[in-house]
DNA sequence: TTTTTACCTTGACAACTGTCAAGCTCCGGG
DNA sequence: CCCGGAGCTTGACAGTTGTCAAGGTAAAAA
C-alpha cells in the first residue's frame, strides 16, 4: 500500500510539473504577444484589450495566466532579457582579431537598430517606467547589470586583442555605449538616415580609445 | 481721420499683444501645474483630470489654452527645457581653475540628482515617447542637442584649464554623462544611497581623461 | 460512458479618459 | 450704468480601461 500510495503520489507530482511546464510555455505564448503590441504602442498608450486583438486569444485569457497587468509586463521585462543580452556574444567567441571583432560587433549593431528598433525603444520606455513604477526596478536594474557585462565582455576581448585592458569601468563603458545607441536609435525612428552610420563611425573611432 | 484711424488700430494692436502675453503667461502656469503631475505620475499614468486635481484650476481649463493633450505635454518638453539646459553654464563662468570647475560640476551634478530628481525622470520618459509619438520628437532632438552643448561647455572649459581640447565628440561626451546620469537616477530613485557618490567617484576619475 | 477538470470566451461592471458645449462670473469699455 | 466678451467652471458625451464572474468546451480521469 506504501508502493501505491507512493506510485500516485509520483503520478501526481509528475503530472502538477506538466502542468506547470505548460502553463509556463502559455505565460511565455502571450507575454511574446504582449511584446509585439507593447513594441508598436508603447507602454503608455497599450491596453489588454489590444494585446488580445493582436494575439490568437481574447482579453480575458490574459487574467487567467497573470494576476494583473502589472504581473504580465513583468513577465514581458523578463522574458525580453533572456533575449537580448548575448546579442553579441558569439561575435565575441568567434572573433580572432581586432578588425574581426569591430566589424562582427558593428554590423550587429547596425542590424539590431535596423531590425528590432521596436524592441528597443520598448526597453528604453521600460526602464523610464522603472523609475515611476517601483514594481519594474529590480527585474529593469538586473537586466541594466547584464547588458554593462555584455558590453564588458566585448570590450575585455577587445582590449585582450591589442594587450591591454578596457581604460574605464564596466559603467562608464555602458553608460557611453547606451547613450549612444539611444541616441541613434531616437533618430533613426525619427527618419533620420545618417543615424546608423554615424553611430558605426563613432564607435568605431571610440572603440580604440577606450580599450 | 487718418490719425484717428491710426490710433484706434495702434490701441487695438497693443491690447492684443496684452492679451496674447497673458494668455501665454497662463498657458506657461498651466504647463507647470501639468510638469508637478507629470513627474510624479510619469506620461502614462497622468491625465488631464488629475493636473488639473494638483492645480489651481479646473480640468476644463486646459482645454481652452490648448488643443488638446499633445499640445500641453510639448508645452510642458518646451518650458522644462528653457530650464534645464543652463544649469551648469555659471559654474563654468565663475570657475577659475580644473578644481574649482570640478567641485562646481560635481556639486550641482549632486544637487540635481537629489532635488530634482522627478523632474528628470519625467524628462527620461518623454524622451522615450518621443520614440513612439513622432509629435515630440521636434522638441526632443532639440533639448537633447542643447544638453549635448551644455555638456560640451563644460568639457571645453575644463580641457581649456588644462591647455587641452576634450578627447572625444561632443556626442560620445554627452551620451557618457547622459548614461552615467541615467543609471545613477533610476538607483537613486529605487533606493540605493550609494548611487549619488558613485556617480561622483566615476565623474571624477572620468573628467581628466576625457578633456 | 460519465464526470471532472483545465482552459478559454463572453459579457458585464464601474471607473476613468479626452473632449467639448453650455453657462457662469467678473471686469473694462461704451 | 450696463453690456459684451474673456476666462473659467460645470456637467455631459462617447469611448476605453482593468477586472472579474458566469458559462461553455474539449480533453482527461474515473
Amino acid at each position: 500500500m506504501a508502493r501505491q500510495a507512493t506510485g500516485a503520489a509520483k503520478r501526481e507530482a509528475v503530472a502538477e510539473v506538466v502542468r506547470d511546464e505548460k502553463f509556463n510555455a502559455r505565460r511565455i505564448e502571450l507575454a511574446e504577444a504582449a511584446l509585439e503590441t507593447l513594441g508598436e504602442l508603447g507602454f503608455a498608450r497599450t491596453s489588454l484589450r489590444e494585446i488580445a486583438q493582436n494575439s490568437a486569444f481574447t482579453h480575458g485569457v490574459f487574467h487567467y495566466y497573470f494576476s494583473d497587468k502589472l504581473d504580465l509586463i513583468c513577465c514581458c521585462v523578463r522574458h525580453y532579457k533572456a533575449k537580448c543580452v548575448t546579442r553579441y556574444d558569439d561575435v565575441v567567441v568567434t572573433a580572432t582579431s581586432r578588425d574581426e571583432l569591430t566589424e562582427g560587433f558593428l554590423a550587429r549593431l547596425a542590424a539590431t537598430l535596423q531590425n528590432e528598433a521596436r524592441m528597443h525603444r520598448l526597453w528604453y520606455d521600460l526602464r523610464s517606467q522603472a523609475m515611476f513604477e517601483a514594481a519594474f526596478r529590480k527585474d529593469v536594474l538586473e537586466i541594466d547589470k547584464s547588458l554593462e557585462a555584455m558590453i564588458w565582455r566585448i570590450a575585455s576581448r577587445y582590449a585582450e586583442f591589442g594587450g591591454k585592458r578596457p581604460a574605464s569601468s564596466p559603467a562608464a563603458l555602458y553608460a557611453l555605449f547606451d547613450g549612444l545607441f539611444q541616441s541613434a536609435l531616437l533618430k533613426h525612428l525619427a527618419g533620420d538616415k545618417a543615424a546608423i552610420p554615424e553611430l558605426l563611425d563613432e564607435v568605431r573611432r571610440l572603440l580604440p580609445t577606450v580599450c
